[in-house]
Order: structure tokens, then C-alpha cells, then sequence
DNA sequence: CTCAATTGGTTGGTATGCCAACGATTATGG
DNA sequence: CCATAATCGTTGGCATACCAACCAATTGAG
């Protein structure tokens, strides 16, 4: 009799892997009071000024309404602003506030720290591998998911081909 | 500039992962009604019938809130019941009713086939390479996790050998 | 150009994952 | 033995992740 096997299924040692990274970073965030879902908000409109709440949505692979929840929560913290996009009376504009740029310059090096926390475990070997493993698979079933992923700024790729580079 | 940097953060990609796998079981298991915190429960409870609801949580590790809110949604189903522990009035007893045993053995199939999807992209040396790095992972931040995690009956080889008294 | 289909944002609902706090009960230490 | 600790279940609240449905606005087909 083998440990039990709910134990040895990917979706288990996944989940609590992911209960263990979002720990770490909402501790490494704690200060500043940033969760994760927050952080890639803030960085992507740092990235794309004036985006709309679908396209923000997809670059970050979350559910639209969960992008409005946290904007509002941004919002109300003074950190980032909404109003009617100029040309598409349908979206709205979200933008970073100084506040928002501020704050997510704060967040640099704690978000590091977290990272580096999370992949200490392993030797720099087994980084390349993780992360390699993970990007495969997130790649590759990315049709499975729920949420579509469109990323920013990467020309995307339509399926499978990555690294813009040029 | 090389892709947009929060996309190779570990917890970006883990988060994706996660989310790509329960969207994966819970389709699998959609016929069912049953969702990976469920199937979990259930699990255990075949394994300890009777266990109280904080053993229950930390077998699983889960939030004892959660696992409160998942068997009230089990036992309105008629899947689990609950009663106050014999010897501990603090306690609730859990147990399967003969539907969640059913229920069990018929989620065993798509449960199976969900996980086999999940690791589709992967040759089986790397399955290999990426359950054994999640379980390092895993493993080693354990005590960065806020829900406690006591694996039930496995004899895990790992800290804290953990036997339950008889 | 007009009507149908699609999209963007919102609301309301369910489920998970946390925290803080509370009463009841049990376990512990003096 | 008794006062205090810790534990168990519960409630209420917040944040993420979904779904379904809705309306307003835009896009596309004919």
C-alpha cells in the first residue's frame, strides 16, 4: 500500500504549491498590503496605460469579473482610475495613478524576494527545469483553461510560438 | 527587454497551472457535479471514517472554514453525514453515506483521465521530473503554507513522523 | 444601411481560501 | 481541583475564480 493516493495527484501538489507561492508573496507583500492578483493588475497597466478591463483581463489569464473586483479595490485605494475610453463608449480606460506607480515600485523587491523564497528549494538546475516544465505545460493545454490568455506586449502568437525576441 | 517579466514569475506560472488544472477536473468530473475540493473530502472520509473536521482539514490541507463550507454542501447533497464525536463533544464526526461512497467510486475513472490530461504534454521522464520537483517543493516550504498539512496514514518519510495515536 | 451577432462592463450567485473572533469543551499547570 | 491554555466548530468578512444573465455599444452580414 503506497501513500495515499489523492497525495501523488498532480492536481493536489499543484494546488498546494500554489497555496504555498500565494503565502509567501502576501507575506512578502504584507507592508503594502498587495496580494498577487493585485501586483499583475498593477503591472500591466504600467505596461499598457489606458487598457481596457477585457484586454487587461486576458493578459493576465483572469475572468473578467474578476479584473473589475479588483480595479474597484484598487480604485478605492487610490491606486489606479477608470473612466470611458475615449473612441468606445463600451470600454472603460484603467490607468495607474502616482499612488499606483509608487506602490508598485515598493513591490519590486519583495516580489523578488517571494520568487527567490519559492524556488529556493531548488538548485539552479531545477529552476530552469520548473520553469521550463511549467511553461511547457501551460502552453500546451492552454485551451483547457477557462480564462483565455492573451499575453501583453509578446505580438501574440496565436498557439505555441513564444519568445518575440526580435 | 525580454517578455513581459511577471509572466516568468514561478507564482505566475503556477497560478496558470492551477487554474488550468482544476478547469481540467472539473470538467472531467462535470457529469458528476464534482469539484477537486469535494473529490478530496471524500477521499479521506473513505480512508478515516468518523474523523473530526480539523483532522479532516489538515489531511487535506485545507482552512477548517473551507472544509466546514465543502461537507455542508457534501451533506445537503446526502453525500457525508455528521454528528457530534462519540467521547468529544467538541468534535463532529464525519462519515461517507453509502451515496458518497458511490459517488467516490464512480469519480475514480474521469478523476484518473484528468490527471493523465494534465500531464499529456509531458514525456514520462518529465512527469517524473515534475512531481518529484512539486514534492520538493512542497515538502521544503511546508511551514511557509498557512493551512497546516498532517498527510493521513501515508508514513511519510519526511519531517515529523506523524502516526496517530493507534 | 439595417438588423443580427458579438463584445464590454456589470450584477448576482456559487465555491474556495484565507482571517478574526466567539462560545463551548477539553487539556494543562499550579 | 481549579484556573488557564488550547482546541473545535461556527459565524462573518474579504479576496479570487468561476458561471449565467443582462444592457449598452459596436461590429458585420445581407
Amino acid at each position: 500500500m503506497p501513500v495515499f493516493d489523492i497525495y501523488q495527484r498532480p492536481g493536489f501538489l499543484l494546488r498546494r504549491a500554489h497555496q504555498i507561492s500565494t503565502a509567501i508573496f502576501e507575506r512578502s507583500c504584507a507592508h503594502l498590503g498587495l496580494t498577487p492578483a493585485q501586483y499583475g493588475v498593477l503591472s500591466v497597466l504600467a505596461e499598457q496605460p489606458g487598457v481596457d478591463q477585457s484586454s487587461l483581463a486576458r493578459a493576465l489569464a483572469f475572468d473578467k469579473v474578476t479584473v473589475l473586483r479588483v480595479l474597484q479595490g484598487l480604485e478605492a485605494k487610490g491606486l489606479c482610475s477608470r473612466g470611458t475610453a475615449p473612441g468606445n463608449r463600451r470600454q472603460m480606460a484603467v490607468s495607474l495613478t502616482p499612488q499606483g506607480l509608487e506602490l508598485l515600485s515598493l513591490a519590486r523587491q519583495p516580489v523578488q524576494q517571494a520568487a527567490d523564497l519559492l524556488l529556493s528549494p531548488f538548485t539552479p538546475a531545477q529552476r530552469e527545469q520548473f520553469m521550463g516544465l511549467l511553461n511547457t505545460l501551460n502552453a500546451s493545454l492552454d485551451a483547457q483553461a477557462r480564462a483565455g490568455f492573451v499575453p501583453v506586449q509578446g505580438l501574440p502568437e496565436k498557439a505555441g510560438k513564444r519568445l518575440p525576441s526580435a
